[in-house]
RNA sequence: GCGCCUGUGGCUCAACUGGAUAGAGCAUCUGACUACGGAUCAGAAGGUUGGGGGUUCGAAUCCUCCCAGGCGCACCA
């Protein structure tokens, strides 16, 4: 350790004191990785130009071996009337911090670590098992999934199902407190025409052996017959006034039977996913807030009569169409019932944030139901974020359940495992349990082709490009994890721990610990943004720089000083693989 | 018609939110297993960032006008 320059421990404490009272808001992980080294050069710099370390942000050099961080001098030289490139080099001149080196190139100023040092912090911190923890604390609500009963999953549901997952560990991660919540579509005027259509097609014995499947049969049959028979449409309409009015009756019945035959197939998928809900709370569980909502926005004097049908004006606030929230014949709207499940979750939990995670097709759904709030005077409005994904598009045009245009999630997660199972047989034919790892190699692959983009671009599916297990894909990450895990398994020893090794012997491979070392900053990017596409990417990068050192530095075999110092940072590089695909829900076998 | 989103090598996507020579994967071509797993690695080729104009030290990114595609626009969810 240098002598000159370590900041006093009191110092250090003073700081994050300073952090947790000014800007109680902003992460601050536990175990920085890289980040280390960015503050330290941040306040070295704010103090040559005499500003606030919070307001310079680095980049990273073009070419990583100008360095690991870079900072670029237009706006300050601007700021200060001086040339950039000066400015640059006089920054470089008085640059002065332990294993930190500046140098000017041109107008930027690039900063390379000593790979001693930076090997020693990284793997110091990777070591932890909460490694780029934030510090961030309340409440975040997560809804996402929310399938519709009675009709199967098709692969629509699976983005909202793993971005949702995803955000929910990223918010954890970040030090979150979350509440997951599947909003099952369970209510609305299609179960009327679903118990319309059970009263006159229905059939006891299908319903027993695949109950999706006839009951989308009857939801399909009900929209084709509905233009020629007036009466399906009055008695769907009937149905639903019975379920809303809240008796025991005999539609009721069916309904709940409806839900409790989707729910359990449902469940199979959550679990082959990986999705867990602590609330699966499906819209009739605010049935009886409903008439609640309602009086309340009566006494906010939002609510307005328009050709029979209550409104929410919302002209003023810049959006045309009107908020529906009751019909001209009295049924509640999806607007009423996603108003009364935000002001019950509202006062339930008192949310930091609440996160929608829902289709961009609901976009304006949401500026009206987020706006109607606000009219109301619920300043809390504002905490709702609608966390919006492109939506997938067959060649032949959007999914539709009425139109038969549908892919069963089941069936592109089958189709999958199959696949992996055939390159299996292929490949390692004489593994073990080969059944479980097809399915964590299939679902992997499946999972992380959808966690890879960002949120909002549409998708066309692709059958060849989602099943694809070679290049930027699941399988390949699930694969250097597996070979971590080859090494260690060979190596028939304990995996040695970071403080028992020579540190020294791995500055040689300094880019698997910037790799690793940037990890703390893409888990805390990628929540900021809510965007687990950035997390996505930046294992790729970990697994890259992983499958260079394992291909440049032997590790078994080597003298017993150099081995033990390999095998330990093959041990992190594993468990940081683990550790981010765990947090995508991508699984983690340990042979393949 | 109005509103929102998208447009980057043949294909699928990145680009740290205005920074350096626009980077990856697939496909194509060349090379690497008597080597801790070839679902891998090394290399080659491939670009007027949909088009025009503007803003400035600097634009894929910001403003503007076009073009193309997607989604949405009152009693469905």
């Amino acid at each position: 350790m240098g002598k000159n320059s370590p900041p006093p421990l009191a110092n250090r404490l003073r700081t994050s004191l300073l952090h947790f009272l000014v800007i109680p808001y902003m992460s601050k992980p536990l175990h920085l990785g890289l980040d280390h080294f960015d503050s330290q050069i941040r306040n070295a710099l704010a103090k040559g130009l005499g500003l606030d370390a919070e307001s310079l942000k680095l980049e990273r050099p073009r070419d990583e071996k100008l360095g690991q961080f870079a900072f670029p001098c237009f706006r300050f030289a601007k700021e200060q009337k001086a040339n950039p490139k000066e400015l640059a080099q006089k920054l470089a001149d008085s640059f002065q911090v332990d294993s930190i080196t500046p140098s000017a190139t041109g107008p930027f100023l690039n900063f390379q670590i000593d790979p001693s040092a930076l090997v020693k912090r990284v793997a110091t911190d990777a070591a932890q098992s909460n490694y780029g923890a934030g510090n961030l604390s309340g409440k975040v609500v997560v809804e996402y999934s929310s399938p519709n009963i009675a009709k199967p999953m098709h692969v629509g549901h699976l983005r909202t199902t793993v971005i949702g997952a995803a955000l929910s560990r990223l918010a954890e991660r970040a030090g979150h407190d979350v509440a997951r919540i599947n909003h099952l579509g369970d209510w609305g005027s299609q179960f009327g025409k679903l118990v319309a259509a059970w009263n006159r097609w229905g059939n006891e014995g299908e319903l027993e052996n695949d109950p999706i499947a006839h009951l989308l049969q009857l939801y399909v049959r009900y929209h084709e017959e509905e233009k020629e028979d007036e009466t399906l449409p009055a008695d769907a309409k009937l149905a639903f006034q019975e379920l809303e009015s809240g008796e025991e009756n005999e539609t009721r019945a069916i309904w709940k039977r409806f839900t409790e035959f989707s729910l359990r197939e449902f469940n199979r998928t959550f679990e082959r996913l990986g999705s867990e809900f602590d609330f699966v709370r499906g819209e009739s569980w605010y049935e009886d807030q409903l008439d609640p909502l309602l009086e309340w926005l009566e006494s906010t004097g939002v609510l307005e009569e328009s050709d029979g049908a209550t409104i929410v004006d919302l002209k003023e606030h810049g959006i045309k169409t009107p908020c529906l929230v009751k019909t001209a014949h009295g049924t509640t709207l999806y607007a009423t019932r996603d108003l009364a499940a935000a002001k019950s979750r509202w006062e339930e939990f008192q949310f930091e944030q609440a996160l929608y995670v829902v289709g961009a097709e609901q976009n304006l759904h949401f500026q009206q139901f987020t706006t109607v709030l606000k009219k109301a005077g619920c300043e809390w409005a504002n905490r709702i974020e609608h966390i919006s994904f492109g939506l997938i598009r067959l060649l032949e045009g959007k999914l539709s359940t009425r139109e038969g245009r549908v892919l069963s999630l089941t069936e592109v997660l089958d189709r999958a495992v199959e696949l992996a199972a055939e390159i299996i047989e292929e490949k390692n034919p004489d593994l073990s349990d080969k059944e479980a790892v097809a399915e964590r190699v299939g679902v992997g692959a499946i999972l992380f082709h959808d966690l890879k983009h960002q949120r909002n671009k549409d998708v066309v599916f692709n059958w060849e490009e989602v099943l694809s297990f070679e290049g930027d894909t699941g399988p390949y990450l699930q694969y250097s994890h597996a070979r971590c895990c080859a090494i260690l398994r060979k190596s028939e020893r304990e995996a040695p721990s970071f403080d028992s090794i020579n540190l020294e012997l791995l500055s040689d491979s300094p880019e698997l610990f910037v790799a690793l070392g940037r990890y703390p900053q893409a888990l805390r990017e990628s929540w900021e943004k809510r965007e687990p596409m950035i997390l996505a990417q930046h294992l790729l990068k970990m697994a890259s720089a992983g499958n260079a050192f394992y291909r440049d530095k032997r590790v078994l075999g080597e003298k017993e000083e150099l081995e033990s110092a390999r095998l330990c940072a093959i041990d992190l590089l594993r468990k940081t693989l683990a550790d981010g695909l765990g947090i995508l829900g991508v699984p983690t076998p340990e042979e393949m």
